[in-house]
RNA sequence: GCCCCCAUCGUCUAGUGGACUAGGACACCUCCCUUUCACGGAGGCGACAGGGAUUCGAAUUCCCUUGGGGGUACCA
């Protein structure tokens, strides 16, 4: 059988990291078997789909490196197409249309929940004479159009991660609904009609959607067409152990991405969330996934998004970088962070600026607090650094400094800082720690020898020697 | 309320009846490296929700309880 599959996301928000996860086990699941992967915009929900959002799911897919093989393929192009399949059912009484109103509505759920009964459509117009058809159509009522769904119906699929799924069709609600009043198509509907038309082999979406799926199952049924493979996966859950939700804080991939983590890290982050290869690896690629990939190894239960593991991935993959790929990763951030430079003609400190810090980086976005230092002539002193040069021995130390010339290498740094060891007659700590309050102005940071090398590059160290020197008279 | 799903360290997970005194990773703690921070290295702490049943033997199978989650739209 040749596989395909579909990521079927509606625009009404940006791409979520939940939705990016199913794009990225469907996407791992079409590459595995050689199958195609379809790009689906889900945009029947009229007010709420908007452009942007599209383009912000477009832009994140293709960011993630999960490229598709047909589409984006809009549901609103298809519009004939459901009308077409719509008339259908209704022709085969497989569906009618339905006449009440919003309140009549509210009404029966109202009373239902006050009898303690499971909220539920009474399928009343399901019969509806001619006559009384007319009448409702003399009150200017407009219908939607319900599907019928037997109570004594039984639902059963094999679910590709759960196994045998059984509902009632008693427990779906009453006849659902598949067209609004205005007759926009409703997703169940409209799902089943692509999914059919589009030839999905495997319907790989997230476990909220079991209940959908029975209903789709009876849609498929009364259009004749074979039924795809299910797999229902796993939650991404947030730290209470919820459905992650826009209400969590960052969710959209776009989000991660201006927060400075990487591609690679999220795709490897998320296919641990709820898959596990084989051989028990946790650093991968997309590219070596893919033959590892299957259905199987998915998880039955919902997974929490961890910070820290992501965190983890993350750092281990700006040191997978070069200096020179990390150093054009960080060059946006560093520009909209407003620091003054011009990346072409500034390569020879941004770069070893780049190996520098490059240890320290969690995200990218770190790059902009560790790279302040570097970026002005003069720093700030914070307290720790003004205390250190305080200290009865820092004017003696910064005075050989300021005498000595700016070192081109690590070997000639080191044999100042030794050679003002000599003259100062303190220790060699001593000497470090005044040299890093004078040169960064705050006692924690990157290896103080390159940093100073990456100074001296700009011409930075000796203004800064001057102006620690008259820190230390100041009280 | 009703239906459905799920249940191993704090977190992500391995485990498909004996190789389990339950393995790995993140986080955390200790030590080493080091002028500091980070990186790196070596250790440590830490879990089968509870109760029955099946079996010579159960984290693994079955049942119940408990707990958590999802769904229950003229959203997707």
């Amino acid at each position: 059988m040749t596989v395909r599959v579909r990521i079927a996301p509606s625009p009404t928000g940006n791409l979520h990291i939940g939705t990016a996860r199913t794009a990225l086990f469907n996407w791992l699941f079409a590459r595995h078997h050689r199958g195609e992967f379809i790009l689906r915009i889900e945009d029947t929900d009229r007010e709420r789909s908007r452009p942007e959002f599209t383009e912000n799911i477009i832009s994140g897919l293709q960011w993630l490196g999960l490229n598709w093989d047909i589409g984006p393929i809009w549901q609103t192009q298809r519009q004939h197409r459901y009308q077409e399949v719509m008339q259908e059912l209704l022709e085969k009484k497989f569906a009618y249309r339905s006449y009440e109103t919003e309140a009549e509505l509210q009404a029966m759920r109202a009373e239902q929940e006050q009898q303690k009964q499971a909220p539920r459509y009474n399928n009343q117009h399901r019969n509806l004479t001619p006559e009384q058809e007319a009448e409702f159509i003399a009150q200017g009522r407009q219908p939607v159009i319900r599907f019928r769904i037997d109570d004594d119906r039984e639902i059963v699929w094999h679910d590709l991660i759960r196994g045998e799924m059984r509902w009632r069709g008693s427990d779906l609600g009453g006849d659902m609904v598949i067209a609004r009043a205005d007759g926009q198509p409703l997703y169940n509907f409209a799902v089943v009609v692509d999914d059919v038309d589009m030839q999905i082999s495997h319907v790989i979406r997230g476990e909220d959607h079991l209940a959908n799926t029975a209903k789709q199952i009876l849609i498929y049924e009364a259009l004749h067409a074979p039924l795809p493979e299910f797999a229902h996966t796993p939650l991404i859950l947030n730290s209470e152990g919820r459905k992650l939700s826009k209400r969590d804080g960052v969710t959209s991939i776009s989000d991660f991405r201006s927060m400075g983590y990487l591609a690679p890290a999220l795709t490897n982050y998320m296919t641990l969330l709820g898959w596990s290869p084989p051989a028990g690896q946790e650093l991968f690629t997309l590219a070596e996934i893919v033959p590892l990939f299957s259905l199987e190894r998915v998880n039955k239960a919902g997974s929490k998004f961890d910070w820290d593991k992501l965190n983890w991935i993350n750092s281990h993959y700006i040191r997978q970088l070069s200096p020179k790929e990390l150093c054009t990763e960080l060059i946006p951030f560093w520009q909209s962070a407003g620091y003054p430079f011009t990346p072409e003609l500034d390569q020879s400190w941004l770069l070893p600026l780049t190996e520098l810090i490059a240890p320290s980086l969690v995200t990218l976005k770190d790059a902009v607090d560790l790279a302040r230092f570097y970026m002005h002539e003069l720093p700030d002193y914070d307290a720790e650094a003004q205390a250190q040069l305080h200290q009865p021995e820092s004017p003696a130390i910064l005075t050989a400094l300021t005498q000595q010339p700016s070192p081109k290498t690590a070997d000639e740094a080191k044999a100042i800082v030794q050679a003002t060891v000599q003259q100062c007659g303190v220790k060699k700590g001593i000497v470090m720690k005044t040299l890093r309050a004078a040169l960064m102005g705050t006692m924690h940071g990157p290896d103080l020898i390159q940093s100073w090398l990456i100074l001296q590059k700009r011409h930075y160290d000796q203004p800064r020697f001057q102006t620690a020197l008259s820190l230390t008279q100041k009280q």
